[in-house]
DNA sequence: GGTTGTCCGGATGTCAACATCCCGCCGTCG
DNA sequence: CGACGGCGGGATGTTGACATCCGGACAACC
């Protein structure tokens, strides 16, 4: 069985919090006052600041000393720093679910993509393929097992689904057609345990949806690079942002 | 000029905290109590809190629900896990760096390499090339520009840090005869713009600490596979310890 | 006129007290 | 003898109040 868990008022907050910003209540830039979100949703102000933690190891929130939080206004040079990050890591947790999974694993994501074909079929809403979508690939970074891996993840998987989000709003038929068919084939591979081939897709995968999204939010233009090994596209660079590296030494 | 940073107490205490983790005074397993800490560090517990949740993003910390943070207490799986998802990022920050680096950069990695090699030739202690070498590594991800892969870099830093000294400890000279060589190689490579063999390099790099700390801790023996298209060895799966996955749905 | 200094509202950072929860211990019961 | 249940110490989770800091506006000064 899972294991239980008793998570806290914090994670609570995060989770209301996170709602409010994917359902677009609250626009990208927009300050996240502690005290209006604690008296809303009726806990202390702690808490509320906890849970922006939370948030901001999502790299949903960016928060800067005594300035407050304010929800992330991402463009198309984060499509590329997200995307490229997520690259990386999904060939890595797919090569090793690949190695790792049993069959009834597989059947799992088998069934999620056969759910992903009903609900389009069905005329679905987007957002709902969406989850799919995002839950096919936390099932198998759930299944390389590897939880700093899975950390990692974590650390751009909210950004992520907001970008799928803009992608839906801005280029709807384009992302129902392609999705069904990119996890078919990451199933088949990954049952068929066609590794040295899997990480290539898993990267091809995320990386035609960096394209599309770089497409529509009209970036300079991706230089196209041929992928044989590996992303070898330079992404364009960027103020460091946030300070505070570790300092040990 | 680099931006003044004001940090304030949470992360102050999470310094301090984390060098006495590093410095062998709390032993891993420990518990780490918060008043204890407060009164130690003469800072309130919730400043203390909030340098706790900073290490446990770190990966140095583990907390769990009213039952407070304990040191991380690291095995061979873990060393599996953190040397893998690092062989991963390295990969793509050295690629990245080696596409965005100017000459000024690159002498700068090469006078890292040089401190290195008269820290050698002088016999300094192994902590100081340690710090040298882990000093280099930022240097490429900051080269790198990309924020996400930093924070990723971040999440295990603390914990290759934390294994690198017990790799000295356990087995000085091996560390002490690679470390400038396989450094100096990056560098020239990077220099080059030999980006295909970079990548590869990259990994190996990783994948050799990897290796040596895997003989010295005594684990399952790995798989030692041929490594032509990427670090293909399946991980030992391991229970998923911290739970809470963003509930977006 | 542009720059600098000062002030004030509002928000965050920090603190110390209250509420809740674990864990180990021990007595009791089957 | 082993299992269940309650108790108490101690730690964490949560809260509301105080201290500090930011940002803009206005006024003084060169």
């Amino acid at each position: 069985m899972r294991r239980a868990q008793r998570r806290g008022l914090a994670h609570e907050a995060a989770d209301r919090i996170r709602e409010s910003i994917f359902e677009g209540h609250v626009p990208p830039g927009a300050a996240l006052r502690e005290v209006e979100l604690a008296s809303s949703l009726d806990v202390s102000r702690g808490s509320v600041r906890e849970g922006l933690a939370i948030l901001e190891r999502e790299g949903l929130v960016h928060s800067e000393w005594h300035r407050g939080a304010r929800v992330i206004d991402l463009g198309p040079d984060d499509v590329d720093e997200v995307y490229t990050v997520r690259a990386a890591l999904e060939r890595l947790a797919t090569r090793t679910a690949a190695a790792l999974a049993t069959p009834e694993r597989v059947a799992e994501l088998s069934a999620l993509v056969g759910a992903m074909e009903r609900a389009l079929a069905d005329g679905a809403e987007s957002p709902v393929l969406l989850s799919l979508d995002m839950a096919f690939h936390d099932r198998v970074y759930e299944t390389a097992g590897n939880s700093r891996l899975t950390d990692a993840w974590h650390g751009v998987r909210s950004q992520v689904y907001l970008f799928q989000l803009t992608r839906i709003r801005l280029g709807h038929a384009q992302y129902r057609s392609a999705v069904v068919d990119e996890h078919r084939d990451l199933v088949r591979m990954l049952a068929h345990g066609d590794t040295p081939a899997l990480g290539d897709a898993a990267e091809e995968h995320v990386d035609s949806a960096r394209r599309a999204l770089a497409r529509l939010l009209g970036g300079a233009p991706p230089p196209a690079e041929r992928r044989a090994d590996g992303p070898a596209d330079p992404l364009r660079g960027r103020d460091p942002r946030r300070g505070s590296e570790p300092s040990n030494g």
